[in-house]
DNA sequence: AATGAATGAGAATTCATTCAT
DNA sequence: AATGAATGAATTCTCATTCAT
């Protein structure tokens, strides 16, 4: 889960900070566009108003861009959870309580909208060099593990091995139905949303209190 | 849902239609070790122990290879769905009408590992060249509507609209769990299974009988 | 000038025969659509409604296509030069043996609409391998012959040499007119048409009677 | 007539300018050799002594290096007419002056000998897609509105549609009768250039004072 | 550091021609 | 003879990455 730096230098001028993130921008702006396979790094590099060799000064390659923006997607997320999921929330009725885990992932996704296919996607197994998928893993097991702690403030009995597995399960059914939320249009996605909290609520209630 | 036949042209001699065959067993069996993207044509073709110009001869394009696999996969699924999931099976109680529907698709998904990707797979949307994604849309929406169509015989009471929500919630859901199995190893994977199966029933007992 | 028979084999059957008439008709068809280059064989054979290997039965390349095509135009060319440019049309006025030429070869470009491209090709030196335009100067080389045939029945005292000069001069001239004609709405040709006259009248009036 | 800039981009280095034009030099020089259809991008980057990946740099596909080469001409062959018709050359003798046009193409068509291929191709209608044909084309345009100037002050009392007609059937004329002069002995071309002259002079003798 | 030109392996696809049936 | 499947060299073009300036 550590993962080498993905820079190839860390820049101590500020100017190469700001070009770093306008690079991590573009390549946002790029991969959510045409997607991670069909971008390229020259693409990204003009999208940035940057040359070519910039770009590789900075990343070794075009993983490394996608590794990166990961972890920065990671470090935002973490904020937004830490702000949203205090120990507080634990003491919820569960209802509330997924009120305010749905609503913190889903105003996260609103607005990066391009963690989305990160978000999403899914690990092939045998697709060894599936970047996006791995990269997407990490950021989901993020978010596990977050539950997991709140779950184990709020239902302490539990085995951690059961409490794990709830809170992977908890994700990747919300995982599975983004893709539904978002080809529904925006007026019948309440709808859907509804759904996906009677569903969860459904599969917790009899373990948590 | 239906779409143009993929193939450029159908063979009149049975020697193509065993090279078709045999061209396509090769394309999922690459497809399935390195993903859609990053598989080539010169290797589907190696694979298949013909040459370039034969697979080009069938097919138009590598798409085409990925359609009509999804098409032989759609049918296949069918005569599975076809056999497993007779009017009868709305009889059972709900816990084993869920176990027949799991274990079909399992038992499909066990037999074409291959299968798996597609079916997994998310539209991104914006990406409108995802063709994985979009040939994946289609065979999910074949379960869907079989489940739909269950549903109707066992809940004739339920509205449309809200039968085919279940329904895709259903197969969204399952779609979102099948990463966390796979990477589950074999001998925790009932456990899984298991957790799977409560899900669904939790979700799915209030709406219907 | 003499060349091999195209033809891989000469067919005794009077179904061959016609499959030939079929293939060089189809021939015409799409080298006129396309240029040969462009044209395929099996395009070829496909609009000649066989197969390809039909089409290689009796043509050993797609060279031999065109060459047997050039041949087949020759004859028509020749039959046509024939019955409209007798010796009698040495008698007329000038101004009105250059319609009679002139309305032959019209007469025969409007009837042959895929012969113009060959009788227009022109031969880039170097570019051994243009088979087009060496095709093409065969076919023009038959009317210089023609017309210097008749030159020196209307104008026995001329040099042999310049005679043919003449003839060629002139030949290419109209040669160069043609895509200025094809170009020239329908309601304009005649006006080109009749500067074309005017300069071969000019030019030919001061050495010919 | 003006048309987009064929570069993918302008370089801004002073060696992409060399490189550019040493692509648009091994371009001339294969397309002269072997034609454009059979001219592979391969081969124009090799004799240029570069890789596939510079030329595609500059080049987005094989047409643009012709219209960029179309361009070169275009510019080089204003430049020599600029020098050599100037309006001065319209108070000569009808002879002289078409002395000086033809002198002036014959110069220039001597020292860019794989400009004569563009100037002598023929648009074949119905071949839209003939680029050599186009490009000709315009560059023959050229030559008849320079032409057309010069007959403008040489005889002011022309309509102006029969000055350009003339003009046409003069240029047209001469690039029907190119090839001939190709094909010609050198020994003996300045007998045809001779008859070149008398045909075109014969021509417009009689509506140019 | 920054720029952007240079590289070339590798991808998809075509098509003339051969050959098994 | 007829069919059409099979072949594979050849072609155009891309793009991650390096390197000279």
């Amino acid at each position: 889960m550590a993962q080498e730096t993905p820079y190839r230098k860390l820049p101590q001028q500020a100017r190469g900070q700001q070009r770093i993130a306008r690079l991590l921008d573009a390549a946002e702006c790029v991969f959510a566009a045409v997607g991670y396979d069909a971008a390229t790094t020259n693409a990204i590099a003009a999208q940035a108003n940057t040359s070519i060799g910039s770009l590789y000064q900075f990343f070794p390659n075009k993983e490394a861009l996608l590794t990166a923006l990961a972890g920065r997607y990671l470090a935002e997320l973490r904020d937004t959870l830490d702000q949203t999921l205090t120990p507080e929330t634990t003491e919820l009725p569960l209802a509330d309580f997924l009120d305010c885990i749905l609503g913190a992932l889903g105003s996260f996704l609103g607005e990066h909208t391009s963690f989305r296919p990160l978000f999403i996607s899914a690990r092939h197994p045998g697709h060894t060099k599936d970047e996006v998928a791995n990269a997407a893993y990490e950021l989901r097991q993020e978010v596990v593990l977050r539950i997991d702690g709140l779950l184990a403030l709020r239902a302490p009995s539990l085995a951690e091995a059961d409490r794990l597995l709830y809170a992977q399960v908890c994700v990747d059914t919300v995982r599975g139905l983004l893709p539904l939320l978002q080809a529904t249009p925006p007026s019948r996605r309440p709808r859907v949303i509804a759904e996906m909290k009677r569903l969860l609520l459904a599969y917790l209630a009899p373990v948590i209190g």
